[in-house]
RNA sequence: GGUGAGGUGGCAGAGCGGCUAUGCGUUCGCCUGCAAAGCGAAUCUAUAGGGGUUCGAAUCCCUUCCUCACCUCCA
């Protein structure tokens, strides 16, 4: 039985998917205006052993990552060096893409770039307006709150707490907490005509129509950095509820811990952003996949090469291991390559898992037998090539 | 200020009422032409401070202090 963190109930809750073996994942994807860094790296290397370890389970996956290229930043990105926004967008897509190549991350399956759904998002806020669940405000579109009585409880946050938030701001808007779902600001730079009037739709609107779009009503995990949890999370749950006959339209709702530098977040005012490109380059993503793994992924990581470093030790292992691979696999074996995948189970419990592996490996160089299968299992479920 | 997550040996990081993981590091052996890796052994005996509960607490309760994140865009 697999169980896993659930940030809306706050516990580990038994994993079952809507449809008997087809797990549905929404990985909040990247901003498309810059290169991936290991903050980035680190959430779909999560998902990407989540996803391996369910397909080990008899799962199938399909996972969804939304490509963010409607986005202030793209404008600025793209007025900054004179090209269209696309251009640009495409640009840091294709990195990303490449990014998550050279990390062997397989398990993303549809790519969805924002900016293709564009018509799919105007004929959904339309259905919110005449279903009164949303309103005009000085040419802006916002989504009336009030309609769920539930809002606020992916994030923890009171009606109080909600109302002290300077949340979309702008006049006329009938509950402070109301959450915008199209634009009419020419002040972009960019901007999609549509019959509220050109502008653009407003972040959250954009993933809940890419979920709508392609998964329909419900789907089973939402994953994505913990730092998405309010305002992004919260506001894309109210609006994608109202498209769906469910309370609970996703099952799982999955936040990763924050990779930090020096103690702080990774920003480029702090200039302490590290590459993913650069970090795979120079250590490999078998390593690196070993080092983000051993820590557990709801913690926050405090960045340190000298950690990746020291994984070479286990990587060496492991390779000596895959050398002396036998028919069959040792009794005593049997029950450590089971509790491997227990601990997968179990919240995904990488570093517990790692650790088993460890002490799979010591023991087979010193003399037990593990077989070929079970040590190709679990190399398949770490991502580890060798 | 509000909300959430934390504070464990030199470092990283499990354990979440009793048997005090594990890895790195350090020291010494074995191996090797030398080194690295590997193997063996030793080393450090930790749980932010203060109160409780208990026969017994890192683990439960109270309290103080500290750290990080979210509350504008952010993975």
């Amino acid at each position: 039985m697999i169980k896993i963190f659930n940030s809306f109930s706050s516990n580990k809750d038994k994993f079952e998917p809507f449809e008997k073996n087809m797990v549905k994942v929404f990985i909040c994807g990247p901003t498309l205006y810059d290169y991936t860094h290991v903050g980035h790296a680190r959430i779909f290397l999560t998902y990407d052993l989540l996803c391996r370890h369910l397909r080990e389970r008899g799962y199938d996956t399909d996972v969804l990552v939304n490509m963010t290229d409607i986005n202030q930043n793209v404008f600025n990105k793209a007025k900054d060096e004179s090209k269209d926004y696309h251009v640009v967008a495409r640009f840091y897509a294709q990195k990303f893409a490449e990014d998550l190549n050279i990390l062997n991350i397989k398990s993303v399956n549809r790519f969805a770039y924002v900016s293709d759904y564009v018509e799919y998002m105007e004929s959904h806020i339309s259905q919110l307006l005449e279903q009164k669940i949303a309103y005009y405000a000085n040419g802006n579109v916002y989504l009336d709150i009030s309609k769920d009585r539930k809002y606020g409880m992916l994030s923890k946050q009171s009606r109080n707490q909600l109302q002290l938030h300077r949340l979309d701001i702008g006049p006329n808007k009938k509950s402070q907490e109301d959450i915008m779902l199209w634009n009419c600001s020419d002040d972009f730079g960019f901007s999609w005509k549509s019959k509220f009037g050109s502008g653009i739709p407003w972040w959250h609107m954009q993933d809940t129509t890419v979920a709508l779009e392609n998964f329909g009503a419900n789907y089973d995990i939402h994953g994505g950095a913990r730092e998405l949890l309010y305002p992004h999370h919260e506001a894309h749950l109210a609006q994608y509820k109202m498209f769906s006959t469910s309370e609970n339209p996703v099952k799982m709702w999955m936040h990763v811990g924050l990779v930090l530098s020096n103690g702080e977040k990774m920003s480029k005012s702090l200039g302490n952003v590290v590459w993913s490109k650069d970090l795979a380059q120079k250590y490999g993503q078998n390593l690196l996949r070993l080092y983000i793994f051993s820590t557990h992924y709801r913690e926050d990581v405090n960045f340190d090469e000298k950690q990746i470093i020291e994984r070479r030790q286990l990587l060496q292992k492991i390779n000596i291991t895959g050398t002396k691979t036998s028919k069959k696999t040792d009794s005593e074996l049997s029950v450590l390559v089971e509790a491997f995948f227990a601990a997968l189970d179990d919240d995904l419990n990488s570093p517990k898992a790692l650790e088993i592996f460890e002490n799979i490996c010591s023991k087979v160089i010193a003399g037990s037998n593990i077989g070929y299968d079970d040590f190709q299992r679990i190399c398949q479920v770490l991502g580890i090539v060798l």
